[in-house]
DNA sequence: TAATAATCTTACATTTTTGTAATAATACAA
DNA sequence: TTGTATTATTACAAAAATGTAAGATTATTA
């Protein structure tokens, strides 16, 4: 169950807000008092922040920059004031969206819903969609169509260091930069032999010369 | 360079949007004809969309759920009607921000400015940022302050996936399908071996603990 | 408390991954 | 074309990862 937090001293639109998400399916849990209330928001799990701006004593844009630091959490700002600065400001301080008192209830149910079903799909971005191909990350896998090879490690690297910068050549030694940490000092050699264990491994997907050799000057992804 | 592509049919107002981003460091590209308006936003390779939905004889609420199909871009659409059902359908069917004419243009170019640094962003998340550790996913490592610990295939699936579901209990069951694929068929006990394997690198990082057991029931990542 | 079931630990054999060495192939310049 | 530097390939040995077996712990319940 997804988590909204309300920070916000109107006692009145507090309740309101508390019974409309709790009435659509969220957990919803609120900030009463304001004396500790970057770390009583830290403190809080949750999946969306609803933040008035100008609460008692507080300096909201400050906190919003103080838990941009910490989290991603999705924040919307709640402003009284409809000037333009306001919104400027809330863009570059961190926060995801800004509303305006008096708003509409159900607008504010959509951009929550929207945000959080972003926030969620961004949670662990492991697979490179290559068009081509996709490399599974955490499965350390390549799948074109419905072929799946195992990737050993450094074939891994090589391949996705390659995919990111997709048609642009990569020096050898960027490569082993990134294979190998520069720590050990590893063979040049060994690159090479890397390189055509990936390749063959490319061939049995039907990924024939994906990955061409600029000599002299490096690797390039096609 | 980034860039912004403008489709809008009001010839002025897509004339000083063109000139505007330009001033602002964008490369710009509009759309000046749409009797094939799907095709050629998808052809052209754009970091966001700015898109009007009131385009002649074109059904820009298909548009927006066409690109969705097929990218992730960034897109803000431009509405004439002030009304809220506007907005809300906006929202649902996949675009990324809303803005209603006329508008002030310096909002707008923040907005751009924050879709794309998000979306620039969103690129390859390969590290599971857990508070108290960082898992990287394509150096399958382990880091917590400046020690890093290599992981083996299996303890980072594991880690992986204990991580994600932070707080709750996976059951044994789930954590052995998701290693193994429910395919070949791995003894039991040899997740309590991998278990061990991966507590004892988790203990080597300071991270006592940090995996309890749920006897009858699973593990939780605390 | 004793019995039982669940989980853990350790040691070991097998398989996989990795780096190196020796040799071959290739592109490019003289 | 020939010589040279760069990259590729193959085979092999060392290192790492993995699964299994056997026995040890631990928690739960009768």
């Amino acid at each position: 169950m997804q988590k909204i937090l309300i920070v916000e001293d109107d006692e009145k639109l507090r309740k309101e807000l508390e019974i409309f998400f709790t009435n659509n399916g969220y957990e919803v849990e609120s900030l009463k008092t304001f004396d500790n209330t970057i770390q009583d928001i830290l403190n809080i799990n949750s999946n969306l922040i609803l933040l008035d701006i100008n609460l008692p004593g507080v300096d909201g844009e400050y906190i919003c920059r103080e838990i941009r630091k910490c989290s991603d959490v999705p924040i919307i700002i709640i402003t009284s004031k409809d000037n333009e600065m306001d919104e400027l400001l809330s863009i570059n301080y961190g926060a995801d969206h800004y509303i305006t008192k008096p708003f509409n209830i159900q607008i504010l149910l959509a951009k929550t819903a929207s945000l959080m079903r972003r926030s969620n799909m961004e949670k662990v971005q492991d697979k490179i969609n290559a068009g081509d191909f996709v490399v599974n990350l955490s499965n350390s896998t390549i799948i074109k169509n419905d072929k799946k090879i195992d990737l050993t490690k450094n074939e891994l690297k090589i391949l996705k260091y390659l995919t990111e910068q997709r048609g642009k050549i990569v020096s050898r030694e960027e490569i082993m930069e990134y294979l190998w940490d520069s720590e050990s000092f590893v063979d040049d050699n060994t690159l090479s032999v890397n390189m055509t264990r990936l390749r063959n491994k490319l061939e049995e997907l039907g990924l024939k010369e994906l990955i061409e050799t600029k000599r002299g000057q490096g690797y390039i992804l096609k």
